[in-house]
RNA sequence: GCGUCUGUAGCUCAGUGGAUAGAGCAAUGCCCUCCGGAGGCAUGUGCGACGGUUCGACUCCGUUCAGACGCUCCA
């Protein structure tokens, strides 16, 4: 179905015409002078120049074409020559009973699906997952529900970085342990061990020693280098603790990856973009793309118009060797190949924008994708503390991913506790629930593109812009909806009935606006405007909540309308959140 | 040095070339025997600076100041 901005904007093009305008004037918005006005229109103002008229006159003449129109109920000229719009509660609680027969609430899907992948979460294996990668999986997630529910072909990828050096520190940390494991023997030609040489405690902490003691000792260092090497040249017994290390360690990501509600589609990963580096570069060869500087293959991207130096992409470095750049080149030559996208959205720290301006331009300057595909890179900024420096513990070290959860968790127990007197078991669900949703709100409801402020008391705070504030209001209309149902009413067929009241139709045209604010929100690719969306939603609710009785409201027909106003409300709501990655609990 | 991004209320953040720039937190004062007060209402303070374009600028364009970040063989 169409969203009311476009109705309304076909009857005001409809007006401009017949008044005899241009209908590219005929731009209506919501209004930003909620007191005088619900909608508005401008065009009379930007039209003045063009006609040589007087604003004023224009908007009476397209006003006065607007008379009949039924979606008014009042249509208003005012001073320079705005027009000010306010719909009948009539159409208003039409509208609102169309959208709750349809499965989308009124979001019209995309009548061309697009294929469209995008690249988030990238954690490293073997390596605990940080904060840093707290942004790319709840930005990823949330887009990728919302292009999703826009009716694409949304396939979501991890990109797993297990290709690189941390391999080669943890294969020679383990041979110094434990030397006599036969992945060491060169001469070994029997069946390796099913079970892995560690379990996810040990490899977390391999890995850090490790990288640490090859820091200090240049002959380790050199040691893990050539185990790399050896790793990345198919080396047996290497490949094989490879194996274990990425079966013990994907499980594990998959379990804290659960937990943050987030689900990838697809867990490829560097290594399963090795086996096209050779044809590819091969390719940039023989085709005069890649030119030798310094020792190294690479290709130009710089492009006149850049009033900066671009760098040349690098294939390789100058002992033979594949780097960052050409990973993520032969990971879209798999991509092509697999799932011909129309698009490729990289959700990553903003900080690597330029490593992907020069990826892209490759790509397409060489035709690995093809010249239609959208290469889009969305760069997230730092999450900080509360100093506004990178987040870290309070020994100044990195905090680890489950450790702020859990003291998210923890804060969040204990503010349920101190309210209300459920069961242990309850409160420790529940706490999960309301804090996952603080912690992605908390993010969400900041543009993806700016550093943001990580504050652990406001975030779980009941009161305010936050994600338990959200939730609480989607569980008190539950409540009231299960009272009503227990009372003996049901919740099916009821209509929503034209608003008697301010506060009514207040909520009702919040209600309303979802899918226009959806449009903006999957156009921009802008999370943060469902949580704006979101937050005014629950307030129009509280507002009115406050001002009406509902449960014991005595006119039958007046109540039944409220409760299916309340039953539209949550399901916004509950759309909402699901598209942010979260959800609600029956009780808090 | 070159480049990119960000500067909005005491703090954290919104803001679509249009009317009087908005929220939350914090502060102060009200409202409640209520379907969940974890609410509602009210009060005060602000677009880094200077120019320009425009009928009209927080928004577009310059200059400048401040901060963050990035600039071929790490990812």
């Amino acid at each position: 179905m169409k969203t009311l901005l476009e109705l309304i904007t076909i009857e005001m093009k409809d007006a401009f015409v017949k008044a005899g305008y241009d209908e590219e004037l005929a731009k209506v918005t919501l209004s930003n002078r909620p007191d005088l006005c619900e909608y508005q229109c401008n065009g009379a103002l930007a039209g003045a120049k063009k006609y040589h008229k007087a604003p004023f006159m224009i908007a009476e003449d397209v006003a006065a074409q607007l008379k009949d129109c039924p979606y008014f109920e009042m249509v208003d000229v005012v001073k320079p020559g705005f027009i000010n719009l306010k719909l009948s509660a009539g159409s208003v609680a039409d509208y609102l009973n169309d959208m709750a027969g349809e499965e989308k609430l009124g979001v019209e899907e995309e009548k061309a699906p697009k294929t469209v992948i995008i690249d988030y979460g990238g954690p490293n294996v073997a390596k605990p997952l940080h904060v840093g990668h707290l942004r790319s999986a709840i930005i990823g997630e949330s887009v990728k529900r919302i292009i999703r529910y826009k009716g694409n072909n949304v396939i979501g990828d991890i990109h797993l970085g297990d290709w690189g050096y941390q391999m080669g520190l943890i294969i020679t940390e383990l041979k110094k342990r434990q030397p006599d494991l036969p992945y060491f023997d060169e001469n070994f030609e029997g069946e390796y061990p099913e079970e892995a040489p560690f379990t996810i405690g040990e490899l977390e902490e391999i890995y850090p020693t490790a990288s640490a003691y090859a820091k200090e000792h240049e002959d380790y260092r050199e040691e893990a280098l050539h185990a790399t090497y050896l790793l990345q040249n198919g080396y047996r017994g290497y490949r094989a603790i490879w194996q274990h290390i990425m079966r013990v360690s994907v499980a594990d990501l998959k379990k804290n990856y659960e937990n943050l509600n987030v689900e990838f589609d697809l867990w490829k990963g560097e290594a399963d973009a090795q086996k096209y580096i050779p044809d590819m570069v091969q390719m940039l060869k023989d085709r005069g793309f890649a030119r030798y500087d310094e020792g190294a293959l690479v290709v130009d991207v710089q492009e006149e118009t850049d009033n900066k130096e671009v760098p040349p992409c690098m294939i390789l470095k100058s002992d033979g060797a594949a780097l960052y750049d050409t990973t993520d080149l032969a990971t879209l030559v798999q991509r092509e190949e697999d799932y011909h996208p129309d698009q490729v959205i990289y959700v990553v720290d903003k900080r690597q924008e330029l490593h992907f301006t020069q990826v892209f331009r490759c790509a397409k300057k060489t035709g690995i994708v093809r010249p239609e595909t959208e290469l889009s890179f969305l760069g997230f900024g730092t999450m900080n503390g509360k100093d506004g420096k990178p987040f870290k513990t309070r020994e100044g070290g990195v905090m680890r991913l489950e450790n702020l959860i859990r003291e998210i968790d923890e804060e969040m127990y204990k503010k349920i506790m101190d309210n209300r007197t459920v069961e242990q078991e309850e409160a420790e669900r529940t706490s999960q629930i309301v804090g996952l949703a603080a912690i992605k709100y908390g993010d969400l409801s900041n543009q993806a593109s700016k550093d943001y402020v990580f504050d652990v008391d406001r975030f779980t705070s009941f009161e305010g812009n936050t994600g338990p504030y959200i939730l609480y209001t989607i569980v008190r209309i539950k409540s009231i909806l299960n009272k009503y149902q227990e009372g003996g009413g049901s919740l099916e067929g009821l209509k929503v009935r034209p608003a008697e009241n301010e506060y009514e139709k207040a909520l009702m045209l919040q209600v309303l606006k979802f899918n226009d604010v959806f449009e903006a929100v999957y156009e921009e690719t802008a999370p943060h405007k469902l949580c704006a969306y979101i937050y005014e939603l629950a307030n129009e609710f509280n507002k009115f909540y406050h001002e009406t009785k509902i449960l014991s409201e005595e006119d039958e027909e007046k109540k039944s309308g409220y409760i299916a106003l309340l039953t539209l409300s949550k399901r916004v709501l509950e759309a909402c959140i699901d598209l942010l990655g979260f959800e609600a609990p029956e009780r808090m």
